[in-house]
DNA sequence: GGACTACATATGTATAGACATAACGGCATA
DNA sequence: TATGCCGTTATGTCTATACATATGTAGTCC
């Protein structure tokens, strides 16, 4: 005799029912957390915590004083995981490969300086490298590195440990900025990916920072079959 | 005098900060609940929220009995918000504009059908119109709804208001999957989007479902210039 | 040694009670 | 009419306590 307990997931799940089944329209005003508390059964507490998860999900909005309503316009999020190159790859199953191309320290071109907010002509690590799927290519790399904010990376060996596995254990970093598009290979990335030049590719870029000092920025270069999915 | 008081965002930020510092590394045991509770002052309900949301995050992984340790892998997550294409654009200080192309019911595509889960050679609404910001093509978007599940799409005047927030107004969804990739403008994108055949596009493709049965698969395709950013 | 069991323990969740905080709406004032 | 103050009220958060649940560990038995 379980699951008779108005657990918060209970609550939260029948809430979540009513507002898919139209049960409760969009906008409108829900019950009270102590009206809701009295019909479950539950303590407000409890209550609550059912409310403020439906809330992060974006399906209902909460006010003080105004009370909860049902979101008007859902603006629900979707959660991408940013998982490390290689996990994903062999999470495929497929086998993972990388290949250093090269590693040097070097003035960076004033649109990486720009935008890691560094001053022009600042001198960084720059990587290349390639990861591969059942040698296949997978995602051509090209990352710049913050030698002031992670010295050691002047001494890592990128040779076997690809730089992004590398900084995760050396250098964690406080925020970071994904952003996703679409391109057309230049020559180097078609060459590289084994496609042609102008073909489309899906490229990523990171920038991660600790504190406000960045510390690096990854242009990632996917070939165009390449999906990014998630459910929500 | 107030800000003294440890409340769960204190003890969350303190942690996450002593993570990112390195003074607890990866595959740290940190001390348990009670005991954080005592060292912050706070009640073990407060420290829990606070470990709760970290967890949540991926920096932190909790097992009953086994304690708290720090994510040796920290499969972050980002969180996108996924907005209503009008909001999107107005939200960015541009003038939206919306023309609908066609609408018509008629025998979807093998693909469509099949990544629908739905039987080959099913009737499904068509629907494709064009998103613009500022007069600038913005998003064409090519979507197949499915009137099983939503008949009073089939009366629904699409002229003025795009498929989308009509559905949202109307069908909401249970589960959603999203799906980024690039790919080459075809000749008909190429056209409306204003760009040159095969040249690189940003796609999204989005299913929704209500419980079982698919409501409706979106092909939103952007221009090369279109960026999907999210700050972690 | 290996399998199984019992126990200890850290986290997971619920509760009642309390106070904090924001903001809706009405009332008073200029 | 417009403005500003303020009480009411719903949510936000914290506390103390209790019990549930999973699971590492130690101890037992063969």
């Amino acid at each position: 005799m379980t699951g008779e307990r108005a657990s918060f997931r209970t609550i939260r799940d029948e809430l979540s029912r009513r507002i898919a089944e139209r049960v409760w329209l969009p906008g409108t005003l829900i019950p009270g957390e102590e009206t809701l508390a009295e019909e479950f059964g539950a303590a407000r507490a409890t209550v609550n915590r059912a409310l403020q998860e439906l809330a992060r999900a974006g399906i209902l909005e909460r006010r003080r004083r105004a009370g909860t309503r049902v979101a008007l316009h859902p603006v629900r999020e979707a959660r991408f995981i940013i998982p490390r190159i290689r996990q994903e790859i062999e999470g495929r199953g497929s086998d993972y490969q990388y290949r250093l191309l090269s590693c040097e320290e070097a003035k960076a071109p004033e649109v990486i300086c720009a935008r890691l907010s560094l001053q022009p002509g600042s001198r960084l690590l720059h990587v290349r490298c390639l990861h591969l799927a059942d040698r296949v290519p997978y995602q051509f790399e090209d990352r710049w590195i913050n030698p002031k904010v992670v010295p050691d990376a002047l001494q890592a060996d990128f040779s076997q440990v690809g730089p992004n596995e590398w900084l995760v254990g050396h250098a964690p970093f406080s925020t970071a900025e994904f952003t996703f598009m679409a391109a057309a290979a230049s020559a180097e990335e078609a060459g590289l990916l084994q496609i042609r030049e102008g073909d489309p590719v899906f490229v990523g870029e990171r920038i991660t920072w600790m504190r406000a000092d960045p510390i690096t920025l990854a242009h990632l270069v996917h070939p165009s079959s390449h999906r990014m999915v998630t459910q929500l």
